[in-house]
Order: C-alpha cells, then structure tokens, then sequence
DNA sequence: GTGAAAGCGCTAACAT
DNA sequence: ATGTTAGCGCTTTCAC
C-alpha cells in the first residue's frame, strides 16, 4: 500500500479573470483592466464586469498581478521583532498610514537570521513588495547596499548615519537629550549619570552629544566616570544603573538613553532602596506606553512614535511614485514630558 | 515637453533560473529542480548549479514559485491589531517557530477595516500564503466561512466556540478563573467584583463561568451587581471599576477577566485614593509584560501566551503538511502568578 | 538524470 | 474602448 503523500498543489478552486470574462462576454484584459483601476473603461462594460466578479467571487490574484509587473500594493517592514514598545508604536503608525492608501503589511523580523540580513533583504526586494521599510536599530550590516542598484524603493527610520542619501524619517535626538539634561540641572542636579544606547546608532550617538552639550552649557565639568555603555535594553540599563549607583559620589540623577533602559535603571535603583525620585531621579527617552505604566511614571523625552511610522509610509509611496525626485529626510521634533520620576536632588 | 511618467514595471534586475541556467550549462528545468528540493539531482551538477547562482546571487522568485503551484513558505497571520502585549506576545511565539522552520509572516491587521474581515480572509486564502492564523479576539463575524471551501489551511487562536471543527488553541480560561476566585476566596474576600470580557468570544465566557462555580464551590452567594460587563480592553475596565466602587456595598477584591482591564480598574482605585492591596485587591488574567510593570505588580492568571503561538505554527504545519489527518485541538494550562495586588481584605 | 514545453493568473504593449 | 498577444519566473508533467 503506497503512503499517502501529501499533495504539494495549492488550492486551486479560484475564479480567475478568464472566468468573470466569460461570464461577463468580455475578453480578459477588459477585466483586467476594470480591476486594475484603468480609466477608459466603457461604464457599462464595467458595470457587468464588475457584476460577475461578485457573483462569482472573484478576488485578484497578488502574486500573479505582481509577477506580470503590476503592484502588489504590499509594503514590507523589516523590524528586528515586535517584543518592545517602540517598535509596536511605529508599527502601529505604519499600519494606520498603509491601511489609508490600501495598502497591506508584509512584515519580517530579522532577529532571527543575526547576520543574514543583508541576503534577507535582497530576497525581499526581489520579492512580493512594492517597496521596503527599515527600522532595524539593532543591527549594523548596511543594508542599503544590499538593495538592488539602489533604485528599490524603501525609507529608513531612525538610521540617518548611513552615507548615501537615503530617505529616512528621525527625531530630534540630540535636541531631546539636551532637554532632557537642561531639565535636571535645571532641578538642581550636578552629578547626573548617562547611560548610552547602543552606540553604532546615529540615534545613541546624538542623545550622547545632547547631553554633554547641555553640561556643558551649563558649565558642569564632565566626568567621564558618569557616563556608561547601554545598548538600548531595559538589561543594559539595569548593568549601568548598577555600575552608576556603585560610584563614590553617586550621581543624584541618571539618564536613560531610552525608556527601557530607565526601566531597568528603575528595578535597579528599586532593589537598592533607594526611593524615586527622592533618593535619584530618573529619565528616559522615547515615551512607550510602558514609561506612564511604571512607578513612579516616567518623565522622558517623547518621540512622536506613531507619526514615524506614518511619514515613513509616506516618504516611501513618495519614492515608489515618484522614484525621480530626491530622497527627503524628515525629522520630527521631541518634546519632554515630565512626570514623577525626577525631583530635585536630597540635602 | 512631456512630463516624466513613472514606470509601473518593478526593478527587473533580478536573476533567475535563466541566468543560473546559462552559467551553469544546464537547462533551467534543473535548476529549478536544484532550488525547489528535488531528490534525484547528480551531484555533481547540482553543485555546479550552485555555485553559479551563488555567484549570480541568485534567489528565488517567491510569487512566480507560488504562482507555479509551490510553496511560498509565507504564513499569513489575521491579528486586530499589534497594540497590547497580549497579541504581541502571541505574535512572537508565531514568530519564533516560524523561524524554525525556514517560513516568513505576513501580518494583517483587521481593525482598520471592520466588518470586511470575510473578504478580507478570502482575498488572503486565495493569494500568497500557504495557511493562515486567525488571531481575531474582537471580531465576530464568522471568518472560517469565507475560507475557500474549507481546504485551505488554517488554525484558530482562542476562539473555540465555532461549530466547525476547526484546528485551535487555546488555554484552561475555566480553570484559571477558578483558580483565580478561589485564591481570593482563600485570602478571605466575600464581595469578589468581576468584569467580564468581550462576551462573544469564548474565552470570556469561560472566566465568567469559572469565576462563578468557584462562588458557588465556596457557597459564597452570587450577587448580580457584583458582575459587569467588560470589553477585554483597560477603558472598560476602568468603566467597570467605576461602577463597582459605586456600590453601596462595595467589593473588597476585584477580578478583571485580563490584565489590560485590570490596568484600567487599578487607575480607577488609584484615582480614587484607594490603596492596592490595602484597600481592594485586583486580579487580571493573562500576564502579559505590563503585568509586571504596573505598580503594585498584579496578581494575575498567565496564559502561556508565547506557547500558544508557537503551537499555533505547529498545528497549521500540521494541517498543510498533512490535510488529510483531523484537526487538533489543543488547550494549554493556565498558572496563578501571584504578585502584589492581593491581600486579605481590610478589617 | 535532464531537457522541452505547458501553464499558473495577471499586466501591458500592440493592435484594431 | 476593447481584443490579441507576449511574457513575468517558476513548477511540473512528459519525453528522452
């Protein structure tokens, strides 16, 4: 008795255009045409087409539209996951913007493949998608030259240190971690830690410079020892809260670079004893949704997520459109919002 | 001077089999062989394919191999949305097994068209995707109806009260009510408030029911006003708790049918003054990442909410691989995880 | 074991 | 305004 194997052919009970022709007494490019949104379309003709699609079902095949050199009206995003907040927010704006010109959501998550990235995108590219997003924080490689000659369409969000000239949506780093660092000294704070992102980042870089800047300013002498490695994560932050919170003379303040990171400088700083704000002040930067969960709320620097995600979307329908004009880089402005997590410093 | 139109065609620079084929002096039919995972290939050849698509940088064409009748290795996920971490945890559980085995996502997002998820479902099932995860906690339209004929793959997510015998996952909502109430119940609480879920879906039914036999289990008297209506969502359980606290006899425990609701009804206590647990308990159900985060840390029922995801991969593999074997369904444990929001009721 | 050829469902010239 | 035709890149018989 031969094993059942199972069969390897896709359903295949869809209608087609060639069906609805049929039904409709027209040829198949006729009702291509009426589902390809061409204009000069005999209303009447339309009409029955249309009126057969329905009755029969029809719904268009993507991938064979794609395939023929049509648009596939899909977007891919390649995110390194969806396990933090900053990334949903983005996604979310992503999502809204898409869903309002009709356009759907292929998402990859890079954490998976570390290293490949870069064949990654090239599959992509090569793929389904009319046009490619990149939010990859986490990850190096430069995966612009991965792309194929260049003229793939796609946006970077929040990687603006790359050297061609990419479109790409950013905030106000720098601006924000200098705000951010004016409002504690501004509190009365002189002593005040700085725990980094992850620094090959043109965003970890700048809220570096931010704050240093802001010290500076202030004429607050710089002391190399209050400033500590972090890489973006809520375990980073809680490494360097431990280092910051061993010091001789303990800063009264610390700096997250983002806000999981301050959550971890919380947990650390909770486990000590120490009370927030009252024994050290704490700030993050990007404004989750978690930073007005924990407690006390986090004061941090927010960056407009969700808009991110939608100018994304936009820079890069502006690309697939018009693939001629320059690439424009946009950077939205931050804005500190304070809550309970600072006060001024004891004694 | 006529104004540029941009091209519709995509970026056509991609190698195929053609290219690897000339290279490699063989026909294309082998290469497409090599690449789709024939057995029967000298080896020698298949080598020599290889290396010329490596050098080509070759890779495949996932439309055309899916329009030609393969796989495309691509999951379809339906999900409302990606904004609370109970999806999202979920979300990565599908994206990890999924990795395992070689295959991508494609993530739709059904909030932004509500009431089209039918179509919505069809247009997905007759396109790209070789199965589809329904993960449509908000929805009540009946998707399954609208999968072609019932032949194309597909596995529910907690949403077990369809009629059909569909594949699913889901977790022991009855028992982890239960046990939740019981816990309440053991700490001395009488006066046990309870905010339902979204009442289509089944899960919520179940709580409600395991929230009510561990009542009567404990022959604590059923008190109507005690059980008000959620939506699964942290605005109805602020609603909830509002209406609880109104009540003359006030309920010294409250048990949220999940976490994001639980959120809600420890901001109404808050709001109010009340001190948590001091002077009300909260219960949640779920134990998504904010459950941890909140303060005081909830008490919560944890669903293996990453597991489900990972089974769900599992099943519709299952399911694609072997169509012809009956769908499964399985239900995964629920887990007290007792944190801080509970105590024994005051005086 | 490998090549030739048909066709998946569609778009986009090119005709008419 | 509509029909005809040639592919898009691939899988899959069917030959040899």
């Amino acid at each position: 008795m031969a094993t059942a194997r199972p069969s390897r052919r896709k359903v295949s009970n869809s209608v087609t255009i060639v069906d609805v022709a049929k039904a409709a007494g027209v040829s198949y490019s006729t009702v291509s045409r009426v589902f390809s949104g061409y204009e000069f379309v005999n209303e009447e003709t339309r009409e029955r087409v249309v009126e057969a699609a329905n009755k029969l079902g029809y719904v268009v095949n993507l991938q064979a539209r794609s395939l023929a050199g049509g648009r596939s009206n899909i977007v891919g995003l390649l995110a390194p996951g969806l396990d933090n907040g900053y990334i949903t927010e983005i996604v979310s704006g992503i999502d809204q913007e898409l869903a309002q010109h009709g356009l759907d959501l292929m998402l990859y998550t890079t954490h998976r493949y570390p290293g490949k990235e870069a064949f990654y995108v090239k599959t992509i590219a090569n793929g389904l998608v009319d046009g490619l997003i990149l939010l990859v924080p986490l990850v190096t490689t430069n995966y612009i030259q991965a792309l194929p000659r260049q003229d793939f369409p796609y946006v970077l969000i929040d990687q603006t240190n790359s050297t061609s000239n990419s479109p790409s949506v950013d905030a106000t780093n720098w601006q924000g971690a200098y705000d951010a660092t004016t409002y504690l000294i501004k509190l009365g704070h002189r002593r005040i830690g700085f725990i980094t992102g992850y620094l090959e980042l043109s965003s970890a870089t700048e809220r570096l410079d931010g704050y240093r800047a802001a010290l500076q300013h202030h004429r607050i002498p710089l002391d190399e020892n209050l400033t500590v490695m972090g890489d973006y994560l809520t375990t980073g932050g809680y490494a360097g809260a431990q280092k910051l919170l061993n010091l001789a003379e303990r800063p009264s303040a610390i700096f997250a670079s983002n806000d999981l990171e301050a959550i971890g400088v919380m947990n650390a700083a909770h486990q000590r004893g120490l009370r927030i704000p009252g024994d050290i002040s704490i700030i993050g930067f990007d404004d989750i949704p978690q930073a007005s969960l924990v407690y006390p709320r986090l004061t941090t620097v927010r960056q407009p997520l969700v808009q991110i995600g939608q100018v994304a979307v936009r820079l890069l329908l502006e690309r697939i459109d018009t693939p001629e004009k320059d690439a424009r880089r946009v950077t939205l402005s931050t804005e500190l919002v304070i809550r309970e997590s600072c006060a001024p410093p004891a004694g």
